[in-house]
Formats: C-alpha cells, structure tokens, sequence
DNA sequence: GGATATGATGAAAATGAATTTCAATATCAG
DNA sequence: CTGATATTGAAATTCATTTTCATCATATCC
C-alpha cells in the first residue's frame, strides 16, 4: 500500500502536480474502501479521520485517480456514482435490487463471445459493461426465479 | 401503429387516467423515433409538430410508458437518459465512442452463460445490461483494434 | 532557509437533468 | 350539464456534481 502511494506521488509531481495531506487521505481511504464504493460513502469514511475534507475534494482526487487509470466510474443507476479500484483485474457485476449487495465475477467464454459479437459487426471494442441484476440468494423472493429480461 | 395507440389509451383508462392531446403526440412520436432516443431528441421532434409541449410532458409520458412496460429506460453515460421501445425483443448494445452510433445485437448463447454464472452465485436474475464501448467500423482508429478491458 | 510561483483546498455559487408543486385546463362519469 | 379528478406547463425544487474564487500549502529558485 505504500508503495503504491508513493508512487501515485511521483505521477501526480512528474504531471505537474504537488503533493497534498487531504489527497494523500482520500487516496489511502479510496484503496482501503469496499469496491464499488459511493463517492457518499467514501467521504463519509474519509471524515471519520480527518473531519477537515470536503466532498469536492473527494471528487477531485476520484476524478484525478481515474485520469492516472487506477480508478474506475461506475453507474449501477439510482443516482450516487460509484468508483472501483482498477488495480483488480477486470470482472463484471452481479447487482441485488434489494440489499444493494454487488457480487464480481469473471467469465472468460462470455468475454471470448463478446470479442466474437464486436468484430461480427466491424466494431473495435475498447470496454464492456456487463450488469446483471435481480435478487442475490438472501432476497430472492419465494423460490420462482424469473427469466433474463 | 393506430392500433397500439389505442391499446394504450385503454390500458391508460383501465388504470384511472385520462386521455389526453398532448399525451398522445407524445407516445406517438415515442413509437415513430429512431431507437434509444434521448428525452431531449424526443422533446424536440415532438414540439416541431406541436411547440406547446413541454419537456416536463415528455418526461411523465416516458415514465408513464416505462411503467405500463412499454419503455425503457437506458443510461449509456454521459448526461440524457435514454428510452427504447420494449416492443422489440430484448438485444444488447455496442456503443461507438467517437460518433455516437448505437448497434443492437442478440447473442442467445452469451445470454444462456449469463443465466450459468448467476445461477452460480445464487443469484436470481431479473434484467442485465451488456454493452460494449468502442469504435464502430467507420470510426476505427487505423486498424489496430484493442482488446477488451 | 526564505521568497515566489503555482497547485490544491473548502465554501459558496452555479450547473444541469429530473422531479415536484400549483393553479389552470381538459376529460371522464353520472 | 355538472362535479370530480387527471393532466398540463411554468416555475420552483431537488440532488449530485462541477466551477469559481479567495486562501492556503507545497515545490522550486535563489
């Protein structure tokens, strides 16, 4: 963790950047936070320790770590943007409708189809989003599971 | 065409609500539209017919639609929500990056992984979301494809 | 070290899409 | 027709996010 830290210093100042104590708290909260976190709930935390942090500097620093590709946006709807660390590697979302509970996985053949799909159409894929919502095993409601919309 | 409207109009009374002018140029011009298209495209086709029509209308006839199942809602990112005809069976999209362009595709066999993985995690699905982000062909960055994220 | 330029900060204001409020109007049921 | 109530547009409101701006902090030059 601190390495990573140090380094994301060295890009902020090899970017023209200075280094700052409110960024190097947001950042560190950022990396220690759930995946999938609020930039609600990441502020919430980051006051916790250090009561001073506004929320903007919070999108600030969200915003400047996913210029340095080490985050990523995320919308699952229902206002509240969401960020992940992009440091895990890829994966997609299992959403539940009732708890909020985000599940991640990774399917290399859907992604092979997927590769399949876009060259089909001539199209040159750069990023895919692949959500799937319903009711994790704690919410489903009764035992009638419905089909894919 | 004449037909579905009238459908609605029953299904609207059905439910308590009334009939009204606006409302229909407004479904109307919903059915008539390209795909995915955004509140705003819409609002602007449908007051070059009937300029009394406020955006406001067309925001609570798409969410009147979206609730008799009608519409739905898509957020492809980047401000203006979007609306589809639910009539057209479910499909996925690829979304070009550079000019906008939106393809729809249908890949039984993705889905039918989709269904394998959730079932996996206990996970009952009711709705997903694929789309893929990139160039289309015309838009392609010289002809070095990159690979998925 | 200290001065200076400039990046970073927080508060408040601005933005922008979507929603709600409200009084006026249109439509349905009797 | 009359009364009840849904619908409308404009304006006001909401809410997350962004911008502005004066102030503060940090790196760099001396």
């Amino acid at each position: 963790m601190k390495r990573l830290l140090e380094r994301i210093d060295r890009e902020i100042l090899a970017a023209g950047g200075k280094r700052s104590r409110s960024r190097a708290v947001v950042i560190e909260g950022f990396f220690r936070a759930r995946d999938h976190v609020t930039v609600e709930e990441l502020t919430r935390s980051v006051r916790e320790n250090a009561p001073g942090i506004g929320a903007i500097t919070v999108y600030r620093t969200l915003k400047l770590l996913e210029r340095l590709g080490y985050a990523k946006e995320l919308d699952f709807g229902g206002g509240g943007r969401r960020y992940e660390s992009n440091l895990s590697p890829h994966h997609d979302h299992l959403v539940c409708r009732q708890c909020g509970t985000v599940i991640e996985f990774k399917d290399r053949e859907i992604e092979n189809l997927q590769d399949l799909v876009t060259r089909r159409h001539g199209f040159h894929p750069t990023a895919h989003r692949l959500e799937i919502y319903g009711f994790c095993r704690k919410c489903a409601p009764g035992n009638s599971p419905e089909r894919f919309g």
